[in-house]
RNA sequence: CGCGGGGUAGAGCAGAUGGCAGCUCGCCAGGCCCAUAACCUGGAGGCCGUGGGUUCAAGUCCCACCCCCGCAA
Protein backbone atom coordinates (compact mmCIF):
# COMPACT_ATOMS: atom_id res chain seq x y z
CA UNK A 1 0.00 0.00 0.00
CA UNK A 2 1.61 3.22 -0.74
CA UNK A 3 0.91 6.22 1.17
CA UNK A 4 -1.21 8.35 0.31
CA UNK A 5 -0.38 12.38 0.29
CA UNK A 6 -1.65 15.39 -0.54
CA UNK A 7 0.47 18.07 -2.19
CA UNK A 8 0.63 21.65 -1.73
CA UNK A 9 2.65 23.96 -3.94
CA UNK A 10 2.55 26.64 -6.43
CA UNK A 11 6.04 27.40 -7.97
CA UNK A 12 8.46 26.30 -10.01
CA UNK A 13 10.25 25.07 -6.72
CA UNK A 14 7.69 22.47 -5.68
CA UNK A 15 7.79 20.63 -9.09
CA UNK A 16 10.53 18.82 -8.46
CA UNK A 17 9.29 17.24 -5.48
CA UNK A 18 5.90 16.41 -6.57
CA UNK A 19 7.35 14.96 -9.60
CA UNK A 20 9.39 12.79 -7.38
CA UNK A 21 6.10 11.58 -5.49
CA UNK A 22 4.84 10.77 -8.57
CA UNK A 23 7.73 8.62 -9.94
CA UNK A 24 8.18 7.12 -6.71
CA UNK A 25 5.26 4.08 -6.85
CA UNK A 26 5.74 4.02 -2.71
CA UNK A 27 4.16 7.20 -2.71
CA UNK A 28 0.23 8.10 -3.75
CA UNK A 29 -0.41 11.76 -4.24
CA UNK A 30 -4.28 11.52 -4.30
CA UNK A 31 -4.36 15.21 -4.45
CA UNK A 32 -2.82 18.88 -5.20
CA UNK A 33 -3.53 22.09 -3.37
CA UNK A 34 -1.97 25.14 -5.59
CA UNK A 35 -2.80 28.89 -5.64
CA UNK A 36 -5.74 30.02 -8.37
CA UNK A 37 -4.75 30.56 -11.51
CA UNK A 38 -2.89 34.60 -11.76
CA UNK A 39 -2.82 37.09 -14.36
CA UNK A 40 0.88 37.27 -15.24
CA UNK A 41 3.18 39.03 -17.98
CA UNK A 42 2.62 42.12 -19.90
CA UNK A 43 -0.81 41.47 -20.95
CA UNK A 44 -1.91 40.15 -17.44
CA UNK A 45 -3.09 36.49 -19.49
CA UNK A 46 -4.81 34.27 -16.68
CA UNK A 47 -2.01 31.86 -16.16
CA UNK A 48 -1.68 27.97 -14.52
CA UNK A 49 0.79 27.54 -11.59
CA UNK A 50 3.66 25.08 -12.48
CA UNK A 51 2.40 22.64 -10.14
CA UNK A 52 -1.22 22.76 -11.82
CA UNK A 53 0.02 21.85 -14.91
CA UNK A 54 2.17 19.01 -13.98
CA UNK A 55 -0.98 17.56 -11.61
CA UNK A 56 -3.42 17.64 -14.60
CA UNK A 57 -0.59 15.79 -16.79
CA UNK A 58 -1.03 13.20 -14.33
CA UNK A 59 -4.73 13.48 -14.16
CA UNK A 60 -4.15 13.76 -10.22
CA UNK A 61 -7.08 16.17 -8.58
CA UNK A 62 -6.57 20.16 -8.52
CA UNK A 63 -8.71 22.23 -5.36
CA UNK A 64 -7.77 25.98 -5.59
CA UNK A 65 -8.56 27.63 -2.60
CA UNK A 66 -9.54 31.20 -3.21
CA UNK A 67 -9.17 30.91 0.83
CA UNK A 68 -8.07 28.66 3.32
CA UNK A 69 -9.00 29.77 6.37
CA UNK A 70 -12.99 28.99 5.81
CA UNK A 71 -15.54 26.13 6.33
CA UNK A 72 -15.60 25.26 3.26
CA UNK A 73 -12.19 25.00 3.04
CA UNK A 74 -12.16 22.98 5.86
CA UNK A 75 -14.83 20.69 4.87
CA UNK A 76 -13.53 19.57 1.30
CA UNK A 77 -9.94 18.39 3.16
CA UNK A 78 -11.78 16.86 6.31
CA UNK A 79 -13.78 14.91 3.21
CA UNK A 80 -10.91 14.17 1.62
CA UNK A 81 -9.06 12.80 4.79
CA UNK A 82 -12.44 10.68 5.89
CA UNK A 83 -12.05 9.12 2.60
CA UNK A 84 -8.55 7.94 1.55
CA UNK A 85 -7.37 7.80 4.87
CA UNK A 86 -4.62 10.19 3.73
CA UNK A 87 -1.13 9.76 5.72
CA UNK A 88 0.45 13.42 5.33
CA UNK A 89 0.67 16.47 3.40
CA UNK A 90 3.67 17.83 1.76
CA UNK A 91 3.60 21.46 1.76
CA UNK A 92 6.74 23.18 -0.90
CA UNK A 93 6.86 26.55 -1.51
CA UNK A 94 2.90 26.58 -1.50
CA UNK A 95 2.71 30.58 -0.79
CA UNK A 96 -0.30 30.39 1.94
CA UNK A 97 -0.51 30.15 5.80
CA UNK A 98 -2.33 26.95 6.48
CA UNK A 99 -4.40 27.18 9.61
CA UNK A 100 -4.15 24.65 12.61
CA UNK A 101 -7.19 22.96 12.30
CA UNK A 102 -5.94 21.81 8.88
CA UNK A 103 -2.58 20.91 9.52
CA UNK A 104 -4.31 18.35 12.20
CA UNK A 105 -6.11 15.99 9.32
CA UNK A 106 -3.83 14.12 8.04
CA UNK A 107 -2.49 10.85 10.22
CA UNK A 108 1.49 11.29 10.36
CA UNK A 109 1.19 15.40 10.29
CA UNK A 110 2.91 17.85 7.53
CA UNK A 111 6.20 17.79 5.95
CA UNK A 112 8.00 20.98 4.47
CA UNK A 113 10.80 21.22 2.18
CA UNK A 114 12.82 24.44 2.84
CA UNK A 115 15.79 25.44 0.26
CA UNK A 116 18.28 26.34 3.24
CA UNK A 117 20.11 24.81 6.01
CA UNK A 118 17.64 25.75 8.64
CA UNK A 119 17.65 27.42 11.07
CA UNK A 120 19.26 29.68 8.63
CA UNK A 121 17.01 31.36 6.15
CA UNK A 122 14.18 30.96 7.76
CA UNK A 123 11.56 32.48 5.24
CA UNK A 124 10.12 33.14 1.37
CA UNK A 125 13.76 34.28 0.17
CA UNK A 126 16.12 31.91 1.59
CA UNK A 127 17.29 30.78 -1.85
CA UNK A 128 18.45 34.18 -2.63
CA UNK A 129 19.49 35.19 0.86
CA UNK A 130 22.12 32.86 0.92
CA UNK A 131 24.28 33.76 -2.03
CA UNK A 132 23.31 37.70 -1.01
CA UNK A 133 25.02 37.09 2.53
CA UNK A 134 27.91 35.12 0.67
CA UNK A 135 27.76 31.72 2.10
CA UNK A 136 29.65 29.35 0.15
CA UNK A 137 27.18 26.66 1.02
CA UNK A 138 23.73 25.86 1.61
CA UNK A 139 21.50 23.22 0.83
CA UNK A 140 17.91 21.51 1.80
CA UNK A 141 15.81 20.96 4.75
CA UNK A 142 12.78 18.63 5.16
CA UNK A 143 10.73 19.00 8.09
CA UNK A 144 7.79 18.53 10.13
CA UNK A 145 5.59 21.81 9.51
CA UNK A 146 4.64 23.64 13.21
CA UNK A 147 2.78 26.74 13.94
CA UNK A 148 5.63 29.12 13.87
CA UNK A 149 6.98 29.76 9.85
CA UNK A 150 10.25 27.06 8.84
CA UNK A 151 10.19 26.23 12.93
CA UNK A 152 9.64 23.00 13.28
CA UNK A 153 11.48 19.64 13.77
CA UNK A 154 14.30 18.45 11.17
CA UNK A 155 13.36 14.96 9.57
CA UNK A 156 16.72 15.34 6.94
CA UNK A 157 18.84 18.08 5.61
CA UNK A 158 21.10 18.34 2.18
CA UNK A 159 24.30 20.19 1.71
CA UNK A 160 25.55 21.95 -1.46
CA UNK A 161 28.53 24.27 -2.49
CA UNK A 162 27.69 28.05 -4.04
CA UNK A 163 29.94 28.06 -6.46
CA UNK A 164 31.24 31.24 -7.11
CA UNK A 165 29.53 32.73 -10.23
CA UNK A 166 25.99 30.61 -9.46
CA UNK A 167 22.76 32.58 -9.44
CA UNK A 168 19.71 32.73 -7.43
CA UNK A 169 17.94 31.15 -10.39
CA UNK A 170 20.70 27.92 -11.32
CA UNK A 171 20.94 27.71 -7.28
CA UNK A 172 16.81 27.44 -6.93
CA UNK A 173 16.88 24.85 -9.15
CA UNK A 174 19.46 22.49 -7.89
CA UNK A 175 18.06 23.09 -4.61
CA UNK A 176 15.02 22.29 -6.05
CA UNK A 177 15.76 19.09 -7.38
CA UNK A 178 17.82 18.20 -4.38
CA UNK A 179 14.69 18.79 -2.12
CA UNK A 180 12.71 16.11 -4.58
CA UNK A 181 15.54 13.64 -3.63
CA UNK A 182 15.37 14.61 -0.41
CA UNK A 183 11.51 14.14 0.43
CA UNK A 184 11.11 10.84 -0.62
CA UNK A 185 14.21 9.24 0.96
CA UNK A 186 13.21 11.48 4.39
CA UNK A 187 9.69 10.76 4.06
CA UNK A 188 10.02 7.39 3.79
CA UNK A 189 12.61 6.65 6.75
CA UNK A 190 9.97 9.04 8.74
CA UNK A 191 6.87 6.96 8.10
CA UNK A 192 9.19 3.61 9.37
CA UNK A 193 10.14 5.63 12.38
CA UNK A 194 13.59 5.38 11.39
CA UNK A 195 14.49 9.00 11.83
CA UNK A 196 13.95 10.61 15.15
CA UNK A 197 12.84 14.67 14.34
CA UNK A 198 15.43 17.12 15.24
CA UNK A 199 14.18 20.36 17.00
CA UNK A 200 16.25 23.53 15.68
CA UNK A 201 18.72 25.35 17.35
CA UNK A 202 16.50 28.45 17.45
CA UNK A 203 18.92 30.67 18.79
CA UNK A 204 21.17 30.42 15.49
CA UNK A 205 18.10 31.35 13.26
CA UNK A 206 17.71 33.91 10.67
CA UNK A 207 15.01 35.52 8.60
CA UNK A 208 14.75 36.73 5.30
CA UNK A 209 11.70 38.27 3.71
CA UNK A 210 9.25 38.36 0.64
CA UNK A 211 11.17 40.21 -2.01
CA UNK A 212 9.96 42.73 -4.75
CA UNK A 213 11.32 44.49 -7.36
CA UNK A 214 12.18 47.21 -5.18
CA UNK A 215 14.52 45.25 -3.25
CA UNK A 216 16.35 45.17 -6.45
CA UNK A 217 17.41 48.92 -6.59
CA UNK A 218 21.47 48.84 -5.90
CA UNK A 219 22.47 51.04 -3.10
CA UNK A 220 25.89 52.27 -4.48
CA UNK A 221 27.22 52.89 -0.87
CA UNK A 222 27.50 49.02 -0.18
CA UNK A 223 31.04 47.45 -0.98
CA UNK A 224 31.60 45.95 -4.03
CA UNK A 225 31.26 42.20 -2.74
CA UNK A 226 28.14 42.89 -1.16
CA UNK A 227 26.60 44.36 -4.40
CA UNK A 228 28.28 41.40 -6.82
CA UNK A 229 26.75 38.89 -4.23
CA UNK A 230 23.37 40.82 -4.42
CA UNK A 231 23.21 40.81 -8.34
CA UNK A 232 23.87 37.61 -8.32
CA UNK A 233 21.45 36.45 -5.96
CA UNK A 234 18.76 38.75 -7.42
CA UNK A 235 19.18 37.07 -10.49
CA UNK A 236 16.53 36.72 -12.31
CA UNK A 237 13.97 37.50 -9.24
CA UNK A 238 13.47 40.10 -8.59
CA UNK A 239 16.69 41.72 -10.75
CA UNK A 240 18.92 44.19 -9.70
CA UNK A 241 18.61 47.96 -11.11
CA UNK A 242 19.34 51.58 -10.73
CA UNK A 243 18.38 55.10 -12.32
CA UNK A 244 20.78 56.68 -14.89
CA UNK A 245 19.64 59.44 -16.82
CA UNK A 246 16.39 59.11 -16.09
CA UNK A 247 16.14 55.37 -17.44
CA UNK A 248 16.27 52.59 -15.24
CA UNK A 249 19.73 50.02 -15.92
CA UNK A 250 19.04 46.73 -15.20
CA UNK A 251 21.84 44.50 -14.54
CA UNK A 252 22.19 41.13 -15.05
CA UNK A 253 25.90 40.31 -14.63
CA UNK A 254 28.85 41.99 -12.73
CA UNK A 255 32.28 41.30 -10.94
CA UNK A 256 34.27 43.01 -8.82
CA UNK A 257 37.83 44.54 -10.20
CA UNK A 258 41.39 45.50 -8.93
CA UNK A 259 42.47 48.53 -10.37
CA UNK A 260 46.22 49.66 -9.71
CA UNK A 261 45.97 52.53 -11.60
CA UNK A 262 43.74 55.58 -10.17
CA UNK A 263 40.71 56.56 -12.68
CA UNK A 264 39.42 59.99 -12.06
CA UNK A 265 37.49 60.18 -8.63
CA UNK A 266 34.33 59.73 -9.61
CA UNK A 267 31.36 59.73 -7.54
CA UNK A 268 29.94 56.64 -6.11
CA UNK A 269 26.95 54.66 -7.94
CA UNK A 270 28.48 57.07 -11.55
CA UNK A 271 28.56 55.14 -14.97
CA UNK A 272 32.67 55.05 -15.55
CA UNK A 273 34.40 53.67 -19.03
CA UNK A 274 37.92 52.00 -18.46
CA UNK A 275 38.83 50.84 -22.38
CA UNK A 276 35.76 48.88 -23.26
CA UNK A 277 34.77 48.06 -19.61
CA UNK A 278 31.88 49.27 -18.02
CA UNK A 279 32.67 50.44 -14.01
CA UNK A 280 31.19 51.62 -11.03
CA UNK A 281 32.91 52.74 -8.03
CA UNK A 282 31.15 51.11 -4.71
CA UNK A 283 31.23 52.47 -1.35
CA UNK A 284 34.18 50.85 -0.17
CA UNK A 285 35.73 52.95 -3.22
CA UNK A 286 36.51 49.42 -4.64
CA UNK A 287 34.73 49.03 -8.30
CA UNK A 288 32.63 46.49 -10.31
CA UNK A 289 32.53 46.06 -13.68
CA UNK A 290 29.36 45.65 -15.15
CA UNK A 291 29.25 42.38 -17.61
CA UNK A 292 25.93 42.61 -18.64
CA UNK A 293 22.84 45.04 -18.62
CA UNK A 294 19.81 45.60 -19.93
CA UNK A 295 18.14 49.14 -20.58
CA UNK A 296 14.64 50.30 -20.00
CA UNK A 297 13.25 48.98 -23.29
CA UNK A 298 15.96 47.42 -24.57
CA UNK A 299 17.29 44.00 -24.56
CA UNK A 300 20.10 42.55 -22.66
CA UNK A 301 23.90 43.65 -23.56
CA UNK A 302 27.45 43.07 -22.85
CA UNK A 303 28.92 46.11 -20.71
CA UNK A 304 31.11 46.84 -24.09
CA UNK A 305 28.02 46.92 -26.21
CA UNK A 306 26.47 49.28 -24.15
CA UNK A 307 29.62 51.92 -24.52
CA UNK A 308 29.50 51.23 -28.36
CA UNK A 309 26.50 53.58 -28.48
CA UNK A 310 26.15 55.85 -25.31
CA UNK A 311 28.23 58.67 -24.21
CA UNK A 312 29.24 58.46 -20.56
C1' C B 1 -8.27 48.07 -25.00
C1' G B 2 -3.47 48.87 -17.66
C1' C B 3 1.17 52.68 -18.25
C1' G B 4 5.60 53.56 -21.12
C1' G B 5 10.21 53.01 -24.38
C1' G B 6 11.82 51.11 -29.11
C1' G B 7 12.43 48.80 -34.29
C1' U B 8 18.35 52.86 -39.24
C1' A B 9 25.17 48.55 -41.75
C1' G B 10 27.06 42.20 -37.72
C1' A B 11 26.23 44.86 -32.47
C1' G B 12 25.01 49.46 -29.77
C1' C B 13 23.40 54.31 -30.96
C1' A B 14 22.86 59.74 -33.86
C1' G B 15 19.91 61.42 -37.59
C1' A B 16 15.76 69.97 -35.02
C1' U B 17 12.19 72.67 -38.70
C1' G B 18 11.25 66.51 -45.08
C1' G B 19 16.15 67.14 -50.04
C1' C B 20 19.83 61.28 -52.33
C1' A B 21 22.21 58.21 -44.30
C1' G B 22 26.34 59.03 -40.05
C1' C B 23 29.13 57.72 -35.10
C1' U B 24 31.44 53.98 -31.75
C1' C B 25 32.66 48.90 -31.70
C1' G B 26 33.23 44.61 -34.66
C1' C B 27 34.73 42.57 -39.48
C1' C B 28 38.38 42.46 -44.02
C1' A B 29 43.23 44.23 -46.12
C1' G B 30 47.78 46.63 -45.21
C1' G B 31 51.29 49.17 -41.79
C1' C B 32 53.90 50.03 -37.10
C1' C B 33 56.00 46.98 -33.13
C1' C B 34 59.88 41.85 -29.73
C1' A B 35 54.58 41.86 -29.12
C1' U B 36 49.33 43.31 -28.35
C1' A B 37 42.98 43.60 -26.53
C1' A B 38 47.00 49.45 -28.12
C1' C B 39 48.09 52.74 -32.41
C1' C B 40 48.04 54.38 -38.00
C1' U B 41 46.02 53.84 -43.19
C1' G B 42 42.47 51.97 -46.47
C1' G B 43 37.94 48.84 -47.33
C1' A B 44 33.43 45.93 -47.43
C1' G B 45 28.63 46.15 -45.46
C1' G B 46 22.04 49.60 -45.09
C1' C B 47 14.48 47.21 -49.54
C1' C B 48 16.11 53.08 -42.63
C1' G B 49 10.14 46.73 -39.17
C1' U B 50 5.64 45.97 -42.97
C1' G B 51 1.67 48.05 -45.99
C1' G B 52 -0.78 52.34 -47.53
C1' G B 53 -1.11 57.95 -47.86
C1' U B 54 0.63 63.38 -48.33
C1' U B 55 4.68 65.66 -51.46
C1' C B 56 8.55 67.50 -57.04
C1' A B 57 11.03 64.88 -52.90
C1' A B 58 10.11 60.91 -46.55
C1' G B 59 14.38 57.46 -42.09
C1' U B 60 12.29 62.33 -41.30
C1' C B 61 4.79 64.14 -41.75
C1' C B 62 -0.25 61.11 -41.52
C1' C B 63 -2.97 56.18 -41.01
C1' A B 64 -3.04 50.91 -40.18
C1' C B 65 -0.53 46.52 -38.89
C1' C B 66 3.62 43.22 -37.10
C1' C B 67 7.62 42.45 -33.68
C1' C B 68 10.95 43.51 -29.22
C1' C B 69 11.43 45.46 -24.33
C1' G B 70 10.77 48.26 -19.29
C1' C B 71 6.93 49.18 -15.46
C1' A B 72 2.85 47.09 -13.31
C1' A B 73 0.68 42.13 -11.70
Amino acid sequence: MPYKIIFFGTSEFSTPSLQALIDDPRFEVTAVVTKPDQPVGRHQFLTKPPVKILAEKFNIPVYQFQKIKTPDTYQTLSDLQQRHGIDAYVIVSYGKIIPQNILDLPKRGVINVHGSLLPKHRGASCVQAAIASGDRQTGVTVMLLDAEMDHGDILAQAETEISEAETGGQLHDRLAQMGGELLTRALVDYFENKITPQPQDHALATYCKMLTREDGKIDWNKSALEICNLIRAYNPWPGTWFEWQGKRLKILKAAPVDLSKNLQAPNIGQLLQDRNRLLVLCGDQKFIEILELQPEGKKPMSGQTYLAGHKI
